[in-house]
DNA sequence: GAGTGGTCTAGACCACAAC
DNA sequence: TTGTGGTCTAGACCACTCC
């Protein structure tokens, strides 16, 4: 054994394969059996040399079927102009992007945990609205977001319920434009992390694919609604195009 | 084995400890040799066990010390006002978080890559400066970026080469200003991926914590300015706060 | 020296996919 | 049936940390 493990040489010849483009995405890497003999290296070390690429985010492994490199498919998202009334979330992204949403909902009404309360200042405990939503994209769910909002604002409003598995939905503002609260302000908070084991699940995300998490609150000088939105980071793009404003004269 | 592996149900065991709080951040998870003898397993799956936590990026290994619970610092960085005349890039942001930056630069003149070539709108082979810059935060390395101006826009003027290595440096917005050259939009595309192996020893990036990349490009109609940005996904949050404009009266 | 994680061997057997 | 990745055993030895 030297200074880089044997697993760490064939992971690099791996990696080389792929970065130069001898293997395009979508091609099959060697397999255990092929790479144990071709470097004379026993089964575990020909696994953990395919396991350290996967971790990667490089390849993908399909039992019974062997390991590919991984492709990434992108989807744009605006940050910068996403919030304005009219703006059909995810519809006007995807007629650019040439892409099919749909979406499917699930509502309750919930009492507000700890958690849920602070974000929406709420005392824990009392009731809002919860609405988990995932978004599928070209067939595969790539978004899964879980929306609240405080009950006694939208009780017996024509918005208390959602407009379910509705891609033409209207956005927040708008929808709270119709019962007189208008909003003024949204805050994001934007993370990456690993998938859960239960997300890895849900969305089929493959080892080594990192995803977005955006706290995202609407307030009407209090907060009126708040979700949190989970994104595939091998799949989407957050996009943030800004104008800046003239100083003095021309530019 | 059963529907789950056992590496599995191990791991399940160790994530509740961490999830629940049994286990702080910081704590030490059993060893490699404690868990063999505890579930009656071989050392491979007890390390298969741990190995599966770390890559959610719930725990670290150090080699002759143990396995310990992922520690999380969250440093804020504001998308949405970041690109104001007169705005310190991360001076503000330290100010108001209270930590501190540290940055040094490597400036250099090099000829266009393709790639390079096409964010500047340039042909391959034209120079550019490259200045690649290493923020330190609290003292670790958590962000590098790699930032290319076209030289023949600032050849022979002040700002041909950056204020190295210091943390008041101005913005990209006041340094064409005073060239005359006024940017008018600024474009960013914001990705999450895991680190390559030369940015995880670089930065010190532990398994199991991915990364942001953010490509960004300052145009006075043509682009004038372009960056990679690397941020630790484990360090960094982005926060995006917008004022929504009033439609017709109060709100 | 004792305890920790890291690497590696040489097997065995299981689950899945394709033919 | 054959080939693929996935799980597991029972060892051995190396590299590092701490006392």
């Amino acid at each position: 054994m030297s200074v880089t493990p044997l697993y760490g040489k064939i992971a690099d010849d791996l990696r080389q394969m792929i970065i130069s483009g001898d293997l395009a995405p979508g091609d099959r890497l060697p397999s255990e059996r092929e790479i144990c003999e071709r470097y004379g290296v026993s089964h575990a070390v020909a696994r953990q040399a395919i396991a350290y690429i996967r971790q990667q985010g490089l390849a993908v492994s399909h039992q019974g079927k062997g390991s590919f490199v991984s492709e990434r498919r992108e989807y744009f998202r605006n940050i910068g102009s996403r919030y304005g009334r009219g703006f059909k979330p995810n519809l006007r992204e995807s007629e650019e992007g040439g892409w099919t949403t749909h979406v499917t909902s699930e509502f309750s009404q919930i009492q507000a945990t700890d958690y849920i309360a602070s974000r929406l200042d709420l005392s824990p405990g009392e009731m809002v609205t919860q609405v988990i939503y995932r978004w599928l994209t070209d067939g595969e769910v790539t978004e899964k977001s879980i929306q609240w909002e405080p009950l006694n604002l939208i009780k017996g409003t024509p918005i208390e319920t959602p407009s379910s598995g509705d891609i033409n939905q209207p956005d927040v503002l708008t929808r709270f434009d119709s019962i007189g609260i208008h909003v003024d302000e949204v805050k994001e908070e934007i993370r990456t992390r690993m998938p859960t084991p239960e997300e890895m699940q849900e969305m089929r995300i493959p080892v080594g694919v990192p995803v977005f998490e955006i706290q995202r609150t609407h307030l009407s000088f209090v907060p009126v609604e708040t979700a949190i939105i989970v994104l595939r980071g091998d799949k989407w793009v957050l996009r943030n195009n800004q104008v800046v404003p003239v100083e003095n004269e021309s530019a």
